[in-house]
DNA sequence: CTGAAAGCGCTTACAG
DNA sequence: CTGAAAGCGCTTACAG
């Protein structure tokens, strides 16, 4: 008996479309063309819409999102892969895809594979079958061949339907040497990333690329790979140990991402090399930490959440069909950004 | 022309359940039945399941999961709202959130509101139209009065139908004023929490309790609030500059949350007041640049990613009535991680 | 063991 | 200007 005085007394039980016609003595067709400001609308008086308004106010009518789709076969969903929801450039692509989605009214699914294939398979699949009208991937290859478009941030996939955000790594790596070189540093040590990084082969290739131009000889010992697969500093740190292990004759080490680079530095710190003293360290992305970090760490920025946005806008021009934009690539510049971890090397390590 | 070879180069269109059964020779009712595991197919031959599963692979039928919601008026979704997608502790606990969520075949939609209000309610509407069965609020204070339950992660409310996921204050507040004091430090200073933090005014309840139990006096000078809004080191800095305009008689600094200590040691550094030396630095949360800061930041561990699962499993719990479990509050205890931010005080500071 | 039929809550082509 | 009716793709009570 209780039990039941509280649940009636809880909020008004939202009235259906059926139920509001009903009581407007209108038909759910009236109803449903005002409620949904349909062009037919327009034909519809003044004083019924008004009526309807209030009417819809008063009941605590709002129109079910699910029938609609399910009628309209148009989801208003987006579902966004990520390969995990972790620190500073998830987080911060994630954002800037909310924005964009947001003000158009999407939603969005996430889900996270952490880089498991069949957990991905998997996912994108139940995706599909909640409808979901196109995909967002971040930094995750997609096949493509999914009937819906996908927009991939930091992908490298050619192909029909999918558009790539990618930051220009030419000009990001000519940034990052170009500032090396200018302070003096021709012995540099580089991280490059994990197999799975969609964005480890572009890097390297334009810094391999740009080190000739400026040249810059790569020594084959001062170079390692991220080997772990945690979103912390924990595989710069590991990679670091490997490096030092086959040499320590570098002044300057260029790491994959700010993660790794601050993992770096701490490895450095604990073999008693100091930063910038004895090495200068540059990261790639710009993560909140890499201003806070001590001392602040030099890097290359990616604009993320304006990425995001980009990806989130692509995505939905490919699923309004508008064709003109079908890029397969829209590219964005990085930007230096100069902090306390670089400084000319030491006379004696040059 | 040439288009419309493409796409019908595409993949094969997906049937639906009709075609399906058109296809077997059988009912809908019958596949559906099939498809879906109903404990009604116990009584269908196993040869027919095998038919229908086979012919489902092949015709690449999956069921529509929004057309399932709406029969059955269960949308398998969940909201999850945040202020804001951003570094460590909302992307720790959306993490734990995602973890319980998928295990039970239940997708999220998240939301950020930035601290605005209107937006707030928008999207609250905006969800119930979608027909989540369930909302889980990080860090945002929620009225109740839904018609569907709540979990709410640090949040206060006591109110039916929201079970609210916090630390036990009294602990973390112990563990760090008992790890200052027992290193000798009677001065502390105290940067508290903004107004719209849900954590604020229980953290800062908490620390006058032990401090009085421990016979710590809280001098009012010593003690800044953060004003800024944002989730970097920005307001943490800003509140220390504050600080350190009022006094400069403290050995020790308790922060509200870890990105405020770096934002502080960052301030302090630039005031040539060294940590630990001159000044120990306890955060709140053990955020991941917690752990690669310079100096390690001493701090008072949340266990993140756990509150995200309690969050998200009361929250499953509530939505099938589970009354059993209608608990208001879920506490979970906080760990002293203490690194290299705090140490004994100088002699001419006690 | 199996199926015909109703119905979830909308939108919209069609008719007047 | 307005509405009756069909239908989106499922599930399930009911009947046999």
């Amino acid at each position: 008996m209780l039990r039941r005085l509280r649940i009636s007394s809880g909020p008004k039980h939202p009235a259906n479309l059926k139920q509001l016609a009903a009581h407007l003595g209108l038909s759910t067709t009236t109803v449903s063309r005002v409620m949904s400001r349909t062009p037919a609308a327009a034909r519809i008086p003044a004083a019924t819409q008004k009526r309807v308004f209030e009417a819809a106010e008063q009941l605590n009518y709002q129109a079910s999102a699910v029938a609609r789709s399910l009628r309209q076969k148009k989801s208003f969903t987006v579902g966004v892969i990520v390969p995990e929801i972790s620190e500073g450039y998830t987080a911060s692509v994630l954002s800037g895809i909310e924005d964009a989605l947001l003000e158009q009214d999407y939603f969005y699914f996430v889900v996270s594979h952490r880089h498991r294939p069949e957990l991905l398979k998997n996912y994108i699949s139940m995706l599909q079958s909640r409808g979901v009208e196109g995909i967002v991937a971040i930094d995750t290859p997609l096949d493509g061949g999914l009937r819906i478009p996908i927009a991939s941030v930091s992908g490298h996939k050619i192909r029909k339907g999918i558009v790539n955000i990618v930051v220009d790594h030419n000009v990001a790596a000519h940034q990052a040497l170009n500032h090396l070189a200018s302070l003096g540093h021709k012995k540099i040590a580089f991280i490059r990333g994990q197999a799975f990084s969609s964005d480890t082969k572009a890097r390297w290739r334009a810094i391999r690329k740009v080190a000739k131009e400026l040249k810059l000889e790569i020594a084959p010992e001062r170079v390692v790979d991220l080997r772990l697969d945690a979103a912390t500093s924990e595989p710069g740190q590991e990679a670091t140990e490997r490096l030092l292990g086959q040499t320590r004759d570098f002044s300057a080490l260029f790491a994959f991402n700010d993660l790794a680079a601050i993992g770096a530095m701490a490895t450095l710190r604990q073999h008693d090399l100091r930063v910038p003293r004895d090495v200068s360290v540059i990261g790639f992305d710009d993560i909140p930490s890499a201003a806070t970090n001590y001392p602040g760490l030099t890097t290359i920025r990616q604009p993320m959440q304006q990425m995001g946005r980009l990806a989130a806008q692509a995505l939905l021009e490919a699923i309004r069909g508008e064709e003109s934009h079908h890029k397969n690539f829209l590219s964005v510049l990085p930007t230096l950004v100069i902090r306390k971890s670089t400084a000319h090397p030491r006379s004696d390590k040059l």
